[in-house]
DNA sequence: ATAAAATTACCTGAAATCAGGTAGCTATTT
DNA sequence: AAATAGCTACCTGATTTCAGGTAATTTTAT
């Protein structure tokens, strides 16, 4: 055997899952675990970042929404291919994944088979499901019309306060802002989610993991 | 080695959980995994049920609730020990979980030693937490202090609308109602709960699992 | 049967949110 | 150098929520 070995890593907060993902990997012979991680920023200080083949992935991760992460990786290294996994199987999470370039989409729910078929697939270079998540992808969902906007820095701040239920006098003292300036976040937040008040934002927020 | 062997379930509706358990208790010498289930409804149409000591035993699961499950189970056989596992670290649910005869409580984002500790202070017939889980139980929280409000009927009814983002005039619509009648069942609410808006309301419902 | 709880509804007034507009300043990108 | 995006802040006005009170009717429980 000279076939070429695939480099991969896992990144995922559960040291459980990677301990399945190993014990899942081990006996396919053309490749090597060559680091695991329980968060995403560590991902960057990894110096061999760049000789990576696939990296596994999970979406809900303690420091970087793994959406976001994504798009990072493959901005910077196209080549390199991004297996998602989480736990929860959301259509819009799973439709921006694939928008920002993963290559599959496992639920931890989903069988060893699938985990092994999808890894071959993925290895093959073509996108890869597990059952639930395909069928999820072929039904056309009235969601998607309703695309997510895209916020900035300071309305993610905003949000999170709004979301822990702070009024716009809290969080003007709190972000150190005029009371007028909250009150047009507030305003720019509404309009760009397309809702007619807080509660129907913060359930979009959370329906479709935003923040 | 003569030393008796404990006899070990897994059950957890996610395969690769199952799979890194095994690797984790794969160098254990004195146990051995008899069974691993992805439901709960199984586990009583397993013969041996009885020969167990340890239920590795998600939380959250396909068909039933962990917690009712753990109570049912310690109801048939008091003396196997059974140590949880979940995701969350939802104080409410770790607590309800105990009550109901739980000898532990692990997070699927437990480090491996953490897992190992609780593993041999379960062996040994201690309660076994992780650290986080730990630190959970030994905080003193407002939220205990805070005793859940009984609700009317009513009530339930026009807090799940104000959940799905209704305005007063949308629930006095859906309800057959006076704006003044909703207005005040609102200010009720927001009494009975101690709190000073409706997200602050919205929050300890869903932290709590009120409705 | 009577007490207690629940439901309905109103009044008043303060406070906060929602909605539209404008506008200066800064940082970044083309 | 100019354009774009983001952040800040103000104005006005309508609408809604929040907070206190009272009170009649109906339902539930003892």
């Amino acid at each position: 055997m000279n076939s070429i070995k695939y480099n991969i890593a896992i990144v995922d907060d559960h040291p459980i899952v990677i301990e399945g993902l190993k014990m899942l990997l081990s006996p396919i012979e053309n490749i090597s675990i060559d680091v695991c991680l329980n968060n995403g920023t560590s991902l960057f200080g990894y110096n061999d970042l760049s000789k990576l083949d696939v990296i596994f992935l999970d979406v809900f991760l303690p420091d970087i929404n793994g959406i976001d992460l994504c798009l990072k990786i493959k901005k910077l290294y196209p080549k390199i291919v991004i297996l998602a996994m989480s736990s929860q199987s959301e259509r819009s999470i799973v439709m921006q994944m694939i928008k920002n370039g993963a290559n599959g989409y496992l639920l931890k729910s989903a069988s060893l088979e699938e985990f092994r078929n999808c890894i071959d697939l993925a290895l093959a270079g073509k996108l890869a499901f597990c059952n639930e998540v395909q069928a999820l992808i072929n039904q056309t969902d009235i969601n998607d019309l309703k695309a997510i906007p895209r916020l900035t820095v300071r309305e993610k701040e905003i949000l999170t306060l709004l979301k822990q239920g702070k009024s716009t006098q809290e969080i003007s003292d709190t972000l150190f802002l005029s009371f007028l300036t909250v009150q047009t976040h507030r305003r720019n937040l509404l309009h760009k989610f397309q809702v007619k008040n807080l509660v129907e934002l913060l359930n979009f927020v959370s329906d479709n993991g935003v923040l």
